[in-house]
RNA sequence: GGUCCGAUGGCGGAAUUGGUAUACGCACGACACUUAAAAUGUCGCGUCCGUAAGGGCAUGUGGGUUCGACUCCCACUCGGACCACCA
């Protein structure tokens, strides 16, 4: 009786086996081999399980780990749950329910699932971020931040969420709104820890035992990882560096000001040279990236929030409608305000700046289109050759000076003057042809014109000049200037690692002693948000001694960010019982830093730029020799809903998983998911397809009937231990084809392996498969090698069919096998004849022909001669291999 | 608005990186097996003309480079991702 393939059957059993001998997959701290450390980025254990997308990196990361361990590879591939975080805490708002239990729950059906998908993780090194033993080192680096001036407290202005009553990380709100809960974020001034993450953007000096060593910056390390481009240009983005200009302004009119501007270049008007007062300058400082468009700044503008308004109320003179305007721009959320086209803005009447290079005097106006936060929080307005400064001009009429011209428009002029052979005239038409351009902003560099001493010159010309000479007048310098903020870690929670702080009313703020850690969350605690952390009304927790003078002293009661917990989890895999460091250093040597990291792109800044700068700061004090922690990193593509659309548990268009593996069991929902297109894509689901994968492994199933032995192949089965036949075996050997064609699917699986090209892999498995079966018989070898290929792809039946064939050992023991490169070039070749890159015909030819005789044969083949029949050959190409094309 | 990425049959996608476009899978159709259906197997499957042999046209659109372009260059159209008043 003929047995069937069933899954259900088989993939238990398996996995059943795996779990009893966990030592199968761990990776051994003391082996000499090559390591590889091929990582998943570890998931929250949510309730609601594993998803598809989950099934598709780590069905990636698995094929690749058992790849590797059969090329003889120490691999540690392990796994763990970022296991902080809201979602649980706001589970146990609901229902009372403690976080801990839930979590527990949760990562009790995580490893179910896992394991029902046949994954080869190392589970003897499973992190959990919400144990003590791993958040009591989570503390540690916050207090070896602390030690080292990296974490500070202050009074900053932070992203409030009213719904989760917590403040947010800049990366946490989106468009205005709470990442999270959607809700509007709003800015609210509290005392907050603050990570010092500005100070490794650039290359820096290292603080350890080697001090001359450099630990390279987030911006420069970007260069020498393995990432996609798309992510390293987010982190870019993110960083935001510009190099641009600090230039002041003179207050004209402040009651400091002073009666004349030294090293101006122009005479100084009457107007402000007779003012009497005569005391220390006073300056608004602007920041621009575009100073050669100066000349043309007919404005300034302030942030709502700049000090000048404060510092020369007196003198404003129409105080009342600032005021107003002030009160309508704090009343608007982060939302409202950017999101607002439109522009809006009120004149500072009664102050005035003085222009460096023109001499000028110019308004000051407040908007809230310029930002506090960014640069020196006001801008030198030149609406000619700025779109947002342009609007704004627009709608209050104020002067438009155009003082670039794009590189055409200059060469044009230039014809135009040495035409008319009169530089006068060239300037007088020069000028009219400024005044009619002003329906749009220019803003790309070009060639300055009305500047002064500049005109003539290009932007980026202009730009060093004349810096140089506000440095040398000390009216401005060059400063580069950075989007990225520190990083904000206090979390107003519950449910994550509490910040090791005590505050003295006598020693002040107290880093809890090391030997202390961990502070452990207390269990006697409300849940209910008041917008403090729910640890302030734990006594058990605040009330402490203090560490130094033993008098009463409290507790810190925020805890940290999640992001921090998952910063240096991938530390802890190398050595995760250790109780006297985070990891030894002999065993961060010998995995570090991973060599593949798979995982979603949302995380293109947030994590990966957190966890970069972990790992540059332990380089940077010698805890570590070296400074990137991923070097391979790759995204899996989002997975779609047939519909097209994203899955979501409101449209009713999830898909789950176990609901899969069920049906067609795990092997075939882990080839599926590779064989849908490639990992990055993002692709939609298919309902369907995922038959055809069925079929296909129920195929390989049927094979083993077809296994049988011919006389010419006795030697081969006689030696149960396989290898594959040489030339000679197969030159009388019917079969011959298929051993070329077993020959390259090796090659093919392994390139695309290594390539994480798994689509193509499994399609080139298929072709062989197809061909196979077609056989009346099949070699016992080329199936034995078959199944080694189909192993990391689909680990269930290949350990079935390899158990059945009599093996004592397990297939994934196996040798990955090497191609015969002697036997994957064809004998024959197929060589396509084109005519004038057309294809007219196609002729059998020995794989080594000569270029004179493939000419030959081609243009002799009856089928060309109909169109080369009367017509002059004007030259042949010849492609080995593959084509010969005549021209004519 | 900016930046980046992409566009190939009815669908997911392949194409040795400038050399046979549409591999592999799904869906579909015909046939075989069956009382019937399912399953399975065989064949077909870009499009147009043609009984056929064969030929024309096709990789979002238009142009260019080349003996030869899905692949390189220019312009445009559409779609996606990210950022979004960062001076």
């Amino acid at each position: 009786m003929e047995d069937k393939y069933n899954p259900k059957f088989i993939e238990p059993k398996w996995q059943k086996f795996w779990e009893e001998n966990p030592d199968l997959y761990a990776a051994k701290d003391d082996s000499k081999a090559e390591k590889r450390f091929i990582l998943d980025m570890f998931p929250y254990p949510s309730g609601a399980g594993l998803h598809v997308g989950h099934v598709e990196s780590y069905t990636a990361t698995d094929i690749y780990s058992r790849y590797f361990r059969m090329r003889g590879k120490n691999v540690l591939h392990p796994q763990g749950f970022d296991a902080f975080g809201l979602p649980a805490e706001n589970y146990a708002i609901k229902t009372g329910i403690h976080p801990q239990k839930t979590t527990e729950k949760s990562i009790k059906t995580f490893k179910k699932q896992l394991g029902s998908l046949g994954l080869s993780y190392d589970w003897s090194r499973e992190v959990n971020s919400s144990d003590l033993d791993y958040y009591k080192w989570t503390q540690w680096f916050f207090l070896l931040l602390y030690k080292n001036g990296l974490a500070y407290k202050k009074k900053a202005k932070v992203n409030w969420c009213d719904s989760c009553k917590t403040v947010l990380a800049n990366e946490q709100v989106e468009d205005g709104l709470c990442e999270r809960c959607k809700n509007p974020v709003r800015q609210k001034d509290l005392e907050q820890w603050f990570l010092k993450i500005t100070d490794f953007i650039e290359d820096k000096v290292t603080r350890g035992p080697s001090s001359s060593k450099i630990t390279p910056g987030l911006l420069s390390g970007l260069e020498k990882i393995d990432w996609p481009e798309s992510t390293k240009m987010l982190q870019k983005n993110w960083i935001g560096r510009s190099e641009g200009t600090i230039v002041k302004f003179l207050i004209s009119n402040s009651p400091n000001s002073p009666n004349k501007i030294p090293n101006s270049k122009f005479p100084i008007s009457n107007e402000i040279s007779n003012s009497k007062i005569q005391s220390p300058k006073q300056y608004l400082e602007v920041f621009t990236t575009r100073l050669d468009t100066i000349y043309g700044c007919t404005y300034c503008v302030v942030a709502p929030e700049h000090g000048l308004i404060k510092k020369y109320e007196e003198s404003i003179k129409n105080k009342a409608e600032v005021e107003k305007y002030l009160e309508s721009v704090k009343g608007k959320s982060d939302l409202d305000r950017t999101s607002a086209k439109d522009k809006t803005g009120v004149e500072l009447k009664g102050i005035k700046v003085i222009n460096p290079f023109t001499n000028e005097e110019l308004p000051v106006w407040v908007a809230d289109y310029v930002l506090s936060q960014y640069g020196t929080g006001a801008v030198m307005a030149v609406p000619a050759h700025d779109t947002r400064d342009y609007d704004f001009s627009i709608k209050y009429s104020l002067p438009v000076k155009e003082v670039v011209i794009s590189l055409e428009k200059a060469k044009n002029q230039k014809s135009k003057i040495s035409a008319k052979g009169g530089s006068a005239s060239g300037r007088k038409n020069q000028n009219d042809n400024l005044k009619l351009k002003t329906k749009e902003s220019f803003t790309d560099d070009g060639i300055l014109a009305n500047s002064g001493e500049y005109s003539g010159l290009t932007s980026e010309e202009a730009r060093e000049k004349m810096a140089e000479w506000l440095e040398e007048n000390n009216l401005g310098n060059k400063k580069i200037n950075y989007k990225l903020r520190d990083w904000l870690v206090s979390r107003q929670r519950y449910w994550g690692a509490p910040i090791p702080i005590i505050y003295c009313e006598k020693c002040g703020t107290v880093p809890v002693p090391e030997e202390d850690l961990p502070v452990k969350l207390p269990t006697d605690v409300d849940f209910l948000p008041t917008g403090e952390s729910p640890l302030k009304y734990s006594k058990s927790f605040q009330n402490v001694k203090c560490p130094v003078c033993g008098a009463k002293a409290t507790r810190e009661s925020d805890t940290m960010d999640t992001f921090v917990c998952s910063s240096w989890y991938y530390f802890r895999y190398a050595d995760p019982k250790n109780e006297k460091k985070f990891a030894s250093k002999e065993l961060i040597k010998k995995w570090l830093p991973v060599d593949l990291y798979v995982g979603g792109a949302e995380h293109s800044v947030l994590h990966l730029l957190y966890a970069r700068f972990f790992t540059k700061v332990l380089h940077n004090l010698g805890y570590i020799d070296f400074d990137e922690p991923f070097l391979k990193l790759r995204h899996q593509g989002i997975i779609l809903s047939e519909d097209g659309r994203k899955m979501s548990k409101s449209l009713g268009n999830v898909v789950n998983p176990d609901d899969e593996v069920k049906r067609w069991g795990a092997d075939s929902l882990r080839i599926f998911e590779m064989f849908m297109g490639p990992l990055e894509d993002m692709k939609p689901w298919n309902t369907k397809g995922i038959v055809g994968v069925y079929r296909f492994l129920e195929k390989i199933w049927k094979l083993q009937n077809k296994i049988h032995l011919t006389s010419n192949s006795l030697n081969k089965i006689q030696n149960p231990k396989y290898q594959i036949p040489n030339k000679s075996q197969i030159s009388n050997d019917q079969n011959g084809k298929l051993d070329i064609l077993l020959n390259k699917t090796i090659k093919k699986v392994t390139e695309d392996i290594e390539a994480m090209r798994f689509n193509t892999a499994i399609s080139s498995l298929m072709i062989l498969a197809n061909a196979l079966e077609k056989e009346e018989g099949v070699y016992l070898i080329h199936y034995t090698l078959y199944l080694i290929l189909l192993s990391p792809f689909a680990p269930h039946i290949s350990e079935e069919l390899w158990n059945k064939l009599g093996h004592k050992d397990l297939i994934f023991k196996e040798k990955w096998p090497e191609y015969d490169s002697a036997l994957i070039k064809d004998e024959e070749v197929e060589l396509v004849v084109q005519v004038n890159g057309k294809v007219r015909d196609r002729i059998k030819v020995a794989a080594d022909i000569s270029e004179e005789e493939a000419k030959a044969m081609a243009i002799s083949s009856g089928k060309v001669e109909n169109y080369t029949k009367d017509r002059e050959i004007r030259k042949v190409i010849y492609v080995r291999g593959r084509l010969v094309n005549i021209v004519i």
